[in-house]
DNA sequence: CCCGCTCTACTTTTT
DNA sequence: GTAGAGCGGG
């Protein structure tokens, strides 16, 4: 048996020498799945696989960049740079530049990220004179990927009788139609969103006997990592291309599946046996990233849910420390504790800041959080939110060289036309997209053969449309002339006038911006020398933009300082630290208020939950507070119901005395301003201290924490005077049922008329 | 056509 | 607290 064998445990082992069929790997949080992975992709290597027959594909580039480096490093660049290695939607793409043609597009075809995408909707839906208030970009947006993610083409969606009922029953029957024109836009403007890679590729196999065939042979060898976010679009891809060879790898852990509003299908992992009767199943167990303490915790949190491939996960580390519960009067408050006990921890440990995770529910949190960092001096980096390519500047620049790479790219004309401001204003734009939708052509094409249609334009405005179009297209030619991304992005920048018309601008929003368009083409200069590099003659601005669209995420790896670490949960898979803190554990934000309604979402938001907690090494410390800021105004919040679901033996709650408060604390924004600390903490008590019941899950969060003041629709009437926690007495003058939500409008006496949801307003009935 | 003002609705999570 | 839409004056 060789080295390399040798140092992974018996069932990695057997899992990375197996190689005669189908497997599935379930691997549970901490077991070293990555590693079982690279060595199993450096095992086929050393049995003699061709590095470019084997297929890997992870769901973010940070994770196949990691897995890329780990081979490198066993077995040299050069055939780790063979491999087909990368997402799931970047090797898509991939494919499909090289088959474009036979779907009809172009090789350079744009990848429209979700702005564009949702933008061209908004379009649809203003030109179809539909009332956005129904027809909610983000509904229909999330309507149509659903259905590209379950395969469904326009044409099925209008004829499937489910699918048309239920639109029926929300009052949105012209759904098709909407999904019908922007696939149609789309096309028409050579460019796919993130669905349609996935979409196409599928479409491509299914039409194209010869491409699968293709597939099937070149692909000697598939893996995949964190199967149990594969959705069904992506599932059958898999499927197809190993139809033959059976030899498949997928690794995942249904405990962690966590990106079901993503169309990610944890079926997939549970009913791969049916799809393969060879399948093998392999199972890591020993966790080796964290303290048994937290193991246990986290056990028995996820055994809650219901439904789930039975594994044990142990941990022959150190018992360690419990778990840290610290509850706080409100999230200013908690942010100033976390803030504490970072720096009590890092006193103690003498470990590094990047050793220390601060992770959340929504991105939203992460502001005030900033904050109280801040003035601590303790350095951070807050990883999604704006990633650099969602800057408005960035973008910008990149619409024009979108532009100038496929001029029919539609969103990227809407973003410059106007921009830097050259006078040509909404109704010309009007114009020429009214005519570029009826005659089913590109704006680029109208502006382009102006005399072919009747706009009905002025001679300046022609003029000025002229003027646009002559800079376009010498974009164009330089690209077709082969001049590398630099010099054309260069170009591009100074010819628009794009930075130089933030140059007079001395703000520090203006010079940032300034800075972001410099280091765009830092980026784009390092892009081109390093292909120059290897030898490779990809310089071109399609080739970078090819790579640019979809390295949304945190690819900035500029390893300053070391410094801690911000991110939602959903961003932390996949890392661990020493040291974790899980903030906002409060009911409606985690589990958030938007998955209350489903026991499945509930689930899926334990297994968020317990993702979280899994990433801690050594110690975990879960908070929540009794009032946020919210939507503009300080919300009163109880504990999470995930916090009884943990076994209260890995567990300390922190009691009023463990926290150090100075007792001249001022909280600015919530409720508690005119107590003294002292006073705050006499009258501290835990709610999980004083409730001892046995954890029943109560799928209804209704009787969970104070929940006495909510009503229902029935037991209320117009004229009724109520009095709410907020705002005092009111009459409700109308009840609204419409659209799911139901809302009352109440007269207040002091604030005037308001319109609650039903759902989240807490008031007593006076009669 | 452009600018600046006000108002409103929104907040999961990501390739 | 913020981004985007809507409106009115220049």
């Amino acid at each position: 048996m060789e080295d390399y064998i040798q140092q992974l445990n018996k069932q990695q082992q057997d899992a990375v020498l197996y190689t005669d069929g189908p497997q599935l790997v379930i691997a549970g949080a901490g077991s070293g799945k990555t590693r079982v992975l690279t060595y199993k992709i450096v095992h086929l290597l050393r049995l003699g696989y061709e590095p470019w027959r084997i297929l890997a594909l992870t769901f973010t580039n940070k994770a196949a960049r990691e897995m890329r480096e780990r081979i490198e490093g066993m077995t040299g660049a050069a055939t780790a740079s063979k491999l087909w290695m990368g997402t799931f939607h970047s090797i898509f793409a991939r494919l499909l530049r090289s088959n474009a043609e036979r779907l009809g597009f172009k090789s350079n075809f744009t990848i429209y990220d979700t702005s564009d995408s949702k933008s061209l909707i908004k379009t649809i839906i203003k030109d179809m004179e539909l009332d956005d208030k129904i027809y909610k970009p983000s509904v229909v947006m999330s309507a149509i990927s659903s259905a590209k993610n379950a395969l469904i083409s326009p044409q099925r969606y209008a004829i499937s009788a489910d699918i048309m009922e239920a639109d029926r029953r929300s009052k949105r029957e012209r759904l098709h139609e909407i999904y019908r024109i922007y696939r149609d836009r789309c096309f028409v403007a050579g460019a796919m969103d993130f669905d349609d890679l996935l979409y196409y590729t599928n479409i491509l196999l299914r039409d194209n006997p010869d491409v699968l065939r293709h597939y099937q042979e070149f692909f000697r060898y598939v893996l995949v990592d964190e199967y149990q976010d594969t959705n069904f679009a992506q599932h059958l891809i898999i499927s197809q291309i190993c139809r033959d060879s059976h030899n498949l790898c997928v690794v995942g852990d249904d405990a962690q599946s966590i990106y079901s509003f993503r169309g990610a299908n944890i079926r997939n992992i549970l009913n791969l046996k049916k799809s393969y009767d060879n399948l093998r199943i392999f199972k890591l167990e020993q966790n080796y990233r964290s303290t048994q303490n937290i193991i246990n915790a986290a056990n028995s949190l996820i055994a809650k849910n219901t439904e789930q491939i039975p594994k044990n996960v142990f941990s022959k580390n150190d018992e360690g420390s419990r778990i840290e519960v610290v509850q706080s009067f409100s999230d200013y408050e908690e942010a100033y504790l976390v803030a504490n006990r970072i720096s009590q921890l890092k006193m103690r440990q003498h470990d590094g800041y990047d050793e220390y995770a601060v992770l959340y529910r929504t991105n939203a949190q992460s502001r005030i959080l900033e904050e109280s960092l801040r003035k601590r001096n303790i350095p951070y980096r807050i990883y999604g939110g704006l990633s650099f390519y969602q800057r408005k500047e960035v973008k910008d620049a990149i619409a024009y060289f979108r532009l100038s790479v496929n001029p029919d790219d539609d969103e990227a004309f809407k973003r410059v036309i106007n921009y830097p401001k050259r006078g040509i204003g909404e109704t010309t734009v009007n114009k020429i997209l009214r005519a570029a939708i009826d005659n089913n052509v590109s704006a680029w094409r109208v502006l382009a053969d102006t005399g072919e249609y009747d706009l009905g334009l002025n001679g300046g405005t022609v003029k000025k449309l002229t003027a646009f179009r002559d800079m376009i297209q010498e974009f164009i030619e330089m690209n077709r002339n082969g001049e590398n991304a630099e010099t054309v992005a260069r170009h591009i920048i100074t010819r628009t006038a794009l930075l130089s018309s933030l140059l007079s601008d001395r703000t520090p929003e203006s010079i940032s911006k300034q800075e972001n368009l410099q280091e765009l083409l830092a980026g784009i200069q390092e892009f081109v020398s390093g292909k120059q590099e290897e030898g490779s003659d990809g310089t071109t601005l399609t080739d970078f933009l090819g790579e640019v669209s979809l390295a949304t995420d945190q690819d900035t790896q500029d390893s300053t300082e070391a410094s801690i670490t911000l991110m939602t949960v959903h961003a932390a898979k996949g890392l661990e630290f020493n040291n974790v803190f899980i903030v906002g554990v409060e009911e409606e934000l985690f589990p958030s208020a938007m998955s209350c309604d489903s026991l499945a979402a509930i689930e899926e938001e334990r297994r968020l939950l317990y993702v979280a907690i899994t990433r801690a090494k050594l110690n975990c410390v879960i908070s929540y507070a009794s009032s946020r800021f919210r939507n503009g105004q300080t919300k009163t919040c109880s504990p999470s119901r995930f916090l009884k679901d943990i076994d209260r033996t890995y567990l300390h709650l922190a009691t009023g005395n463990d926290i150090v408060r100075p007792d001249n604390f001022i909280n600015p924004i919530d409720n508690y301003r005119e107590t003294s600390a002292k006073e705050r903490r006499r009258s501290f008590s835990h709610p999980l201290v004083d409730q001892q019941e046995p954890t029943t899950y109560a799928h209804k969060s209704v009787t969970a924490y104070g929940d006495e003041d909510l009503h229902t629709i029935e037991q209320l009437a117009t004229g009724m005077t109520i009095e709410h926690s907020r705002f005092g007495r009111g009459v409700i003058t109308d009840i609204d049922t419409a659209a799911g939500d139901a809302r009352i409008e109440v007269s207040f006496n002091t604030l005037g008329v308001k319109k609650l949801l039903l759902k989240f307003a807490r008031f007593k009935i006076i009669g």
